[in-house]
DNA sequence: GCGTCCAGGTCTACC
DNA sequence: GGTAGACCTGGACGC
């Protein structure tokens, strides 16, 4: 447990619209940063780290989501420079989406006959991120050919060993564990303490990677040209397409067995009977669709199936 | 009870 | 360059 007495709090006001609700809880429960975050009365705690640190994370709503106004503060385990204080706001506030302006996907969604109603049911959800790529790439390597049940445990499990637990606010929250404790990890203690099977030894390959060579943040991936952030990711350890479009800040299209028969529903209206061998098929229906915009449509879509559902008269599953 | 199948992919060997 | 098969584990299913 590591204790955080140091705080940073400010204002944020995003960029409306800005749901809070919809943007911190994903409808379809994705969390924000961590596994085991709470949220209670329009306050969010969770912890997660930001440029390197350990960071406990207190996000408060004070505004309405045509009219956003956020109070954050962000707990440390020592005093920040000024310098690196301003970067810690800069960094959280793109990470929750706030600096995010939703404009021109929704003009493009308005004209879509699926989009327009994802857009209307889940007005102002903003689509956020870690800092670095590790958590999201564990993500995907947990979700691989397992049931999400099974999954969910992998990955519980996984945090609360591995990961820093975050002391602060009265409330303790683990983080996904950092690939320098990972990769001084045994992939045979990891596999035998938490199941997590073939793929203990690609998280921990993947680790060692980023721990020994280091690897881009999100941001810096964001920065890049778009081809060039998709064959560093291609090029890790244990991450190929599926997981790629997961991480990639550049939007991919991340289609799996199981959104397979989603998207197979919404574009042709039948599940497809191959599912992995209809994934290229899918995928290049989304893209060609949605271009730049493809990961928003897949996030809108993913968050909004039983509304989706209703609206289109089609039975599309959570699982 | 027991055997079989397969799940929110990726990698490798083989052709 | 394209593709079958292996990979951990555990729940569902048929018998």
């Amino acid at each position: 447990m590591t204790e955080l007495p140091f705080s940073l709090a400010w204002e944020i006001k995003p960029v409306p619209p800005y749901s809070f609700e919809l943007t911190m809880r994903k409808p379809a429960g994705w969390p924000l940063f961590s596994n085991f975050e709470v949220y209670e009365n329009e306050v969010i705690w969770t912890s997660t780290h930001i440029m390197g640190e350990l960071a406990g994370i207190r996000i408060s709503n004070e505004g309405m989501t045509e009219r956003p106004k956020l109070s954050a503060e962000i707990f440390l385990q020592r005093k920040p420079s000024p310098q690196k204080a301003r970067n810690l706001k800069r960094t959280l506030e793109h990470d929750i989406g706030a600096d995010e302006d939703l404009g021109p996907f929704y003009s493009l969604a308005k004209g879509d006959d699926i989009l327009r109603h994802a857009i209307r049911d889940l007005h102002g959800m903003h689509n956020t991120s870690q800092d670095t790529i590790f958590p999201d790439a564990s993500l995907s390597i947990l979700l691989q050919m397992a049931p999400l049940k099974r999954s969910d445990e992998m990955m519980d499990c996984y945090i609360t060993n591995y990961g820093e637990e975050a002391e602060f606010d009265r409330k303790t929250i683990p983080a996904w564990p950092l690939p320098e404790r990972i990769a001084h990890v045994g992939p045979e203690e990891l596999a035998s303490k938490c199941k997590l099977g073939y793929r203990a030894k690609r998280i921990v390959e993947l680790a060692r990677r980023i721990a020994e060579h280091g690897f881009p943040s999100i941001e810096e991936l964001e920065h890049m040209d778009p081809d060039e952030a998709k064959r560093l990711l291609l090029d890790l350890p244990g991450i190929g397409s599926y997981s790629a479009d997961i991480i990639d800040p550049h939007g991919g299209f991340p289609i799996d067995v199981w959104s397979a028969d989603v998207f197979g529903l919404l574009f042709f209206g039948e599940e497809p009977k191959d599912k992995r061998k209809e994934i290229p098929r899918i995928k290049e229906t989304g893209l060609k669709r949605w271009g730049k915009w493809s990961w928003m449509a897949f996030f809108y879509i993913v968050q909004d199936l039983g509304n989706l559902s209703r609206a289109l008269d089609l039975e599309l599953r959570m699982e």
